[in-house]
DNA sequence: GAGTTGATCACT
DNA sequence: GTGATCAACTCT
């Protein structure tokens, strides 16, 4: 039997934040929508652990109407609106009264690529061409704001729980150790002290993570998932 | 390196 | 209420 489409473990929602960012690695994130049940698996997250955490919405710990769900009880989704274009979604993580969330920030197409690519404004019999050689096609799942359009996530699955459909995650393919690593978080350099908190999980060697925008590998391997940290300020 | 708009905040 | 600032990004 298969149980990638068994729904999340009840007790997933009391891992401590970092645990559920490295355990949602592998996950499924499912969209059933009238064009298509829309399927990526999580390959890159990152952890926001307000508010003491400066990089995170909930940073210093005031409710506002944007941040309120992460306030709550886990399980629901945080999407919010950015750079005037871009739609984010995040797991809210920990008990109701501890902000935190886990942002999705990559995935590798599992079903309806197609539906998509014409999501992303991509070309889908060439898309689809690609996935079948077995090539990959980062353009469409790989970064927060893709992933969200190809799988039409908006602000208005905020606040939806996310063991519920049409939005809801399933058991996917778990991941060993040793394919996890770890990074500093991405796009958050205003952070001060936060931005060198390795916060940042994915899946190594897999096209769909987004790169390394300013920090150099330190080492290899290591059975746990090992650290990378940054160069250079 | 620019684009684009909503949330938040410091004020009136 | 009003206006300034800038963002957990993407594409060229």
């Amino acid at each position: 039997m298969d149980e990638r489409w068994e729904p999340l473990e009840e007790d997933f929602w009391n891992l401590p934040t970092l645990e559920a960012a490295r355990h949602l690695l592998g996950r499924y994130l499912v969209h059933e929508t009238p064009a298509g049940t829309l399927v990526g698996r999580i390959v890159e997250t990152e952890a926001y652990l307000g508010p003491d955490d400066r990089a995170a919405h909930s940073y210093g710990g005031k409710v506002t109407q944007r941040n309120r769900v992460m306030f709550g009880p886990p399980g629901y989704a945080y999407v919010y609106f950015i750079y005037g274009m871009h739609e984010c979604l995040n797991v809210v993580t920990a008990e109701a009264g501890v902000p935190h969330a886990v942002l999705i920030r990559a995935l590798e197409p599992v079903a309806s690529a197609a539906e998509m690519a014409r999501r992303r404004g991509l070309p889908p019999e060439e898309v689809e061409r690609r996935l079948a050689r077995g090539l990959p096609e980062p353009r469409l799942t790989s970064g927060p704001g893709r992933l969200t359009q190809a799988l039409g996530i908006t602000r208005a699955h905020y606040g939806h729980d996310l063991r519920r459909p049409p939005l809801y995650l399933t058991r996917g393919e778990p991941v060993p150790d040793r394919l996890v690593g770890r990074s500093p978080r991405i796009g958050i350099d205003y952070a001060g002290e936060a931005r060198d908190y390795p916060w940042r999980f994915f899946l190594r060697d897999n096209p769909y993570v987004t790169r390394f925008p300013r920090r150099k590998p330190e080492r290899e391997g290591g059975g746990e998932a090992d650290l990378i940290l940054r160069a250079k300020r």
